[in-house]
DNA sequence: CGGATTTGACCGGCGC
DNA sequence: GCGCCGGTCAAATCCG
């Protein structure tokens, strides 16, 4: 197991080792200043916050007063390790720790129970071997909204396959899976409870599939900013980061994304610059790190 | 009636 | 070895 993980966790790296889950925790503290205190520094910062926005909130009325340009909403999407997870500082502990298990456990159930024919050994012989196939876990693709609508909208089908409550939280986490035929991206939802306004989606997997026709909106273009250039990713995860991009846009208005290299005046989230310790460095260092997983 | 959701049970990993 | 936990299954239930 733990050669597993090794094998299955590989962090790209150079700035692997600013970026811990307490990093990634910093990004969503409480009193970080991502969520309340941006204000876009010009028009292009604008266009960059509400695209996220909109996308994240394109079906649900309630959220669009909470994603008000003024200073109410923000999103951040990074890419997770296998071992990350969006958290606040305080949900961590063995919560964290066990999040870092999902990918090896993935599929140990398929031989449940179901006893039929009392296949015992058959049935832990075939999970032995959809184990072996499935080790592998998929990049994951987080981010964090404001939104009072738990479940949202991405353009997908997805159906819901489990809630857990979560530890040390009020709020359950709900579980996801694409319905279309042979695509294994799965999706977890769940509220923040040291900021219950805010909801964290986490993707894993992409899709192999487009999205359905029927739940494309026809939309205008917007742009992304992750406040990192794309050049920086590895080469090998740039078509996956532009990938699940892409997956976002289209999900929300059947556009085009459009990545705005590092820094820029539109960042999203310029903020929160001034809530990394020193030593985390730059967001548009850590961004990266979080993001890629490389296949081995 | 078929598809989606709910929900309790189960599984395997990990920490103690 | 045991208990906890996250993740998943699948029967029951809901819903259009």
């Amino acid at each position: 197991m733990s050669h597993e993980d090794q094998r299955e966790v590989y962090y790209h790296n150079p700035f692997h080792d600013a970026a811990s889950d307490q990093t990634l925790s910093s990004f969503f503290a409480p009193d970080s200043t991502i969520t309340d205190d941006y204000s876009p520094p010009n028009h292009q910062g604008f266009h960059d916050y509400m695209g996220l926005a909109h996308f994240l909130n394109d079906y649900n009325t309630p959220a669009a007063a909470t994603f008000g340009y003024s200073s109410s909403s923000s999103q951040l999407p990074f890419v997770l390790e296998d071992d990350q997870k969006p958290v606040t500082p305080n949900s961590s502990s063995a919560d964290d720790e066990h999040e870092l298990q999902e990918g090896k456990k993935e599929n140990h159930h398929q031989l449940k129970d179901v006893p039929e024919n009392g296949g015992d050994s058959s049935k832990k012989v075939n999970k032995q071997k959809k184990k072996d196939e499935k080790k592998k876990r998929e990049p994951r693709f987080a981010f964090m909204t404001k939104s009072d609508v738990d479940h949202l909208e991405d353009g997908y089908r997805w159906r819901k396959y489990g809630q857990k409550a979560v530890k040390n939280s009020p709020y359950p986490r709900s579980y996801y899976r694409c319905t279309s035929q042979k695509c294994t991206v799965k999706k977890r939802v769940e509220r923040s409870h040291e900021d219950p306004s805010t909801v964290i989606t986490t993707y894993e997997g992409q899709h192999n599939h487009h999205l359905p026709p029927t739940l494309r909106s026809s939309g205008g273009n917007i742009n992304i900013n992750l406040n990192m250039n794309i050049n920086d990713v590895p080469s090998c995860f740039q078509h996956d980061v532009h990938h699940q991009f892409n997956n976002i846009n289209n999900a929300a208005h059947g556009g085009f994304y459009n990545f705005n290299g590092g820094g820029g005046g539109g960042s999203i989230y310029p903020q929160i610059h001034q809530n990394i310790p020193a030593d985390y460095g730059l967001l548009q260092d850590m961004v990266p790190s979080m993001t890629f997983k490389q296949e081995p």
